[in-house]
DNA sequence: GCTTGACCTTGACGCTGGGTCAGGGTTGCA
DNA sequence: TGCAACCCTGACCCAGCGTCAAGGTCAAGC
């Protein structure tokens, strides 16, 4: 008669494993002896063997009793089954290798290439570090939502860059890094940037956004420039004096109709 | 400001994963609103879609805060550690598909395809289903404790069964499956395969073994030959009476001396 | 007879990455 | 005012054991 650890190392399993097994019901519990010891018979030997050749070949312990009891058919149907498991996991692990290739070939996390062209050349171009970090944490944002829109609107932008007046302008916007929400410098941006933005409106009046975002987008990316900015909730307010709503997405202000002390 | 439901949305996972995430520590905990809800800020989400990049590439969540603080160089090493786990993985799950594909293609469980040819002879040659069946199940242990040595014995098994009088005797053996402790056969099965084994011995005189076993080995499958017939132990006692001690490996009984009564 | 070390016993927690209750409070809209 | 849809914490669940804790048992050597 064999003690666990004997029905174990006959095996090449652990002592727990056997305990493991015998609590699944995998393998029955033995006899025990007056001192409550387990007793095994060479037959447990036999069928542990058995439970390790499956287990060994990636059968999973939930599967193994239904396999050992399972006729020629069975068998062949569950290992089918089990199969397409093992294929479907490297086929994951595989994705995974390229993506973390990828990550490690340099794209900044969550960053699309075109994207790192972008912040980089903002950085050639001597925009504020505080600027670079909001663009890009906010193309992750944008990313994350559209991420088939990255490509084409990213070449808009890049083209911005290079527009001397438009880049001088948002070089300035860099300045909101180091502005309080009672600078001077701030109603100066303000009225540059509303007549930026009006005279684009004007250049494209009646044509539709070329890249429409969820309402739900713009207002995070709004947030995420209120967060950045001290001075970010003050330019707001100035733009709104000046008919304009909203940052990401600079709209006309519909201007709300104040309620008459009548109809209160 | 977001609940929590709306950053997880933002970020396409679950309210659980993000508390998961808060719990292991890899997304700060924000501030509470005044019924004790989580508000969070755009920063968060960022935070959030950088976690699932590298956790969308296989980075386990416990190495995750590490990358996200790294610079190139440790970058790199983390990922080469990573991709290194991901094609062990790959590796383990191809060889146990191999492992599975040929149990499945008809490989009786744990057992080398040399021992399936010789049970399906024994079958052939009409040997009892009993005999069949612990000459399997020892095989089953052999092939656990020493693979290697399986094929060249087997060879030697499959040639004895071809000898015409030692199957002869095998097949008698059989008959131990409805053999009770007191059936008259036995007697004479014993003093059969006593001479059989004085043959051999005196053919092989000085000759070692040639397939060493260990002792363990044999006490097992000794007990499982006694496990699975009735007459087992009689007959081990009858041979025992002629001068032999085992089954597996019958071995001229080294007579113990007998104390004296002097010496007690 | 006593000690020592190697076994054995049950019970419980740990790992991964969350899923899924349970039982309760909050918010927002009709 | 009610209801659905959120939010909260706490807890158990999956696989396949590893590992510790706290105690009982066995065989051997002194």
């Amino acid at each position: 008669m064999l003690t666990i650890g004997q029905l174990a190392s006959y095996a090449g399993v652990t002592v727990r494993t056997v305990r493991h097994y015998h609590a699944k019901g995998l393998l029955p519990e033995p006899e025990r002896d007056h001192s409550g010891y387990r007793r095994y018979g060479a037959a447990a030997v036999v069928e542990l063997v058995r439970i390790r050749t499956l287990a060994d070949a990636g059968v999973p312990l939930s599967r193994v009793r239904e396999l050992l009891a399972a006729d020629d058919e069975e068998f062949v149907a569950a290992v089918d089954d089990i199969d397409r498991r093992l294929r479907a996991e490297i086929r994951e692990r595989q994705s995974h290798r390229e993506r973390i290739a990828k990550l490690a070939a340099g794209d900044s996390l969550a960053l699309p290439p075109e994207v790192v062209a972008y912040v980089d050349r903002m950085r050639e171009l001597g925009f504020r570090e505080r600027l670079v970090e909001i663009e890009r944490d906010s193309w992750i944002l944008i990313a994350a939502q559209m991420p088939e829109q990255v490509g084409p609107w990213m070449a808009m932008k890049r083209a911005q860059l290079e527009d001397e007046s438009l880049r001088r302008l948002y070089l300035d916007v860099g300045e909101l890094s180091d502005c309080g929400p009672e600078d001077p410098r701030l109603p100066v941006l303000a009225d540059r940037v509303a007549a930026f933005i009006q005279a684009a409106a004007d250049g494209a009046e009646g044509v539709e956004d070329e890249h429409p975002v969820s309402e739900d987008l713009v207002a995070l990316l709004d947030a995420a420039f209120v967060e950045s900015f001290p001075g970010a909730v003050r330019m707001l307010e100035l733009l709104e004096e000046r008919g304009w709503t909203g940052w990401t997405n600079i709209r006309r202000k519909t201007v709300a109709p104040v309620p008459c002390e009548a109809e209160l």
